[in-house]
DNA sequence: TAGATTGTTAATCGATTAACAATC
DNA sequence: TAGATTGTTAATCGATTAACAATC
């Protein structure tokens, strides 16, 4: 009865989705077949009502008294954030932090492969890194464009963020990833995600100022 | 009159605060002496109003008609964020991902120092990465203790997360920035971050199944 | 002066949290 | 059965957005 797989989930909600998956396959792991939302708030440190509600996006319905199963529900998360299906991606810019996603084995798990890096630096094209093939910048656009990729991922300096940007909007890319610390003009229906790492210290560093103040 | 300065700033306020300041930035570096909201609002895709509130935080005064003195209100949010003065960091873990922290210049700018790095690779300690030393993971508490270092900066797999992060606290470090995908359980005076990648990229993920299943 | 912009108060919106009936 | 847990409706909370007087 409930048409949830069409309902948007709110922000908030999606960025929780991953934890439940993490925490859930931990749990398969150790053998169990049921979980309560009572018991997964407790390891996240969340209330279990907005947990219930959070699982009820992904149209999966519990038993009262017994849980959810676990499998069941590992596999909704899972295909409900669109991890079953490997969707391709490029990488632009392969300094430290390029190389670092290029590395990161989780993201095929993840429904994201890494197909291809590109670079401006002469000596690194042609090589590979991490497994992948650096390709010339110049070619950034026909491979997005005849392999049809849909995702592209920005490393770069935040100098060069906005060119990559519209090479990927122009070759057909929908969602870009973007590490820069720029903030990037899109088309309204490209999918941007900004990674701010700065903006999580700034968290932290201003909290560190207000009880350093304190005391 | 306004005694902002110890109001503690909601978290969005918070994170929004640095990209005002990387505007800013680029506007002193044009020449320009003074700034509206209006136009810090359309650069960043943002509200006036909102970006209002946000500056209120800091402390500073605009001029009706004329906006705020450029470079006051940048020192401000500086200030603000507790960039002005540095703050010493450790870093466990020098996989890809810690090594791209090591090396990311900007933390220096924004108040965070990194002095040293630990590993339990055996080949890798003694070495330098990236400039910085590369200390034994025995040798992590200590270093924490004697030097009083505040901030303890976590990029190991998830496994070793909740065990460095206990170290780090039973040595005194005072907040601890995670990277690993692991929820670590620390005493309720310890500020803690968490960056998720997965949850940034669970957002564009299902945004693009959404967008996929809708054509 | 007229008009742009600030600062503040009020209204709206959305997410979190609380309350509670249904049920295995 | 009794009690734990789900699913849902209502209440709360906080942040965003709108409205508007003050002012240079």
């Amino acid at each position: 009865m409930p048409h949830r797989n069409q309902m948007p989930a709110p922000q908030p909600t999606l960025r929780r989705l991953p934890g439940y998956f993490r925490f859930l396959q931990t749990l398969a792991e150790a053998g169990e077949t049921t979980v309560s939302c009572t018991s997964i708030a407790k390891a996240l440190h969340l209330d279990p009502t907005g947990v219930r509600k959070d699982l009820a996006f992904t149209g999966i319905i519990g038993k009262p008294r017994v849980g959810y199963s676990l499998l069941e529900l590992r596999d909704a998360i899972s295909s409900f954030l669109g991890w079953d299906d490997i969707r391709e991606a490029v990488l632009v810019g392969t300094g430290d932090f390029g190389r670092a996603l290029l590395g990161y084995e989780l993201f095929r798990e993840r429904g994201v492969e890494i197909v291809a890096a590109f670079d401006v630096a002469p000596d690194l094209v042609g090589q590979k890194v991490r497994g992948k093939e650096v390709l010339a910048l110049d070619a950034l656009g026909d491979t997005i464009r005849t392999r049809q990729i849909p995702i592209g991922i920005i490393t770069t300096p935040a100098a060069a963020a906005q060119g990559v940007a519209d090479t990927m909007v122009e070759a057909g890319a929908k969602a870009i990833w973007n590490f820069a610390p720029a903030v990037l003009e899109v088309p309204e229906h490209i999918i941007l995600e900004h990674v701010e790492l700065v903006a999580s210290l700034a968290v932290l560093s201003s909290k560190l100022a207000v009880r350093a103040s304190a005391e």
